[in-house]
DNA sequence: GCCAACGTTGGC
DNA sequence: GCCAACGTTGGC
């Protein structure tokens, strides 16, 4: 899961009470399907920061809670607003995460590029912009490995 | 700040 | 259903 840290970071995730939090704001239909269909309690997520000096994965928390309604769509002050949405017919899913821990040092986005072994990862590929993405049993122990 | 890539919108 | 216009993402 991608966020910006300048919005929110694997350290405001780590300082939230219980180290829990929603992830709301996602309004990608691919994104929010796997948040809803996929994503179950106890998963483990890797924390990714984007749009950062260096892009990369930072940290990893798990699934706390299964899919509900993105309540913020509702909320016309809030920054991801979607009028679109209602509470009778929500639009919008998130879960919510909780820390587990950080990455002794970050991955970098770079680093993923360079290897070989991740060619198939939806992260490295070209183009790519989903802030959610799936990632294989192998995929994730490779890419602890380079922690 | 630039811009490629991609998703969404809406007229037709 | 097509597709041009537009908005967003996110690396660089």
């Amino acid at each position: 899961m991608k966020s910006e840290p300048t919005e929110f970071s694997i350290s405001d995730l780590e300082n939230m009470p219980n180290q829990t939090e929603h992830w709301d704001g996602v309004r990608n239909y691919q994104a929010r399907n796997m948040m809803r269909d996929d994503m179950k309690i106890g998963d483990q997520v890797f924390f990714y920061h984007s749009n950062c000096d260096e892009p990369g994965i930072v940290g990893i928390m798990k699934v706390a809670r299964e899919s509900y309604p993105d309540f913020t769509a509702f909320d016309p002050d809030d920054k991801h607003f979607d009028p679109k949405s209602d509470t009778n017919n929500p639009r919008w899913y998130m879960v919510d995460v909780k820390f587990i821990r950080k990455l002794a040092k970050t991955i970098s986005l770079k680093e993923l590029k360079q290897k070989p072994e991740l060619e198939d990862f939806p992260l490295v590929r070209r183009g790519n912009r989903l802030s959610i993405m799936p990632v294989s049993k192998q995929q994730w122990d490779f890419i602890l490995s380079l922690e």
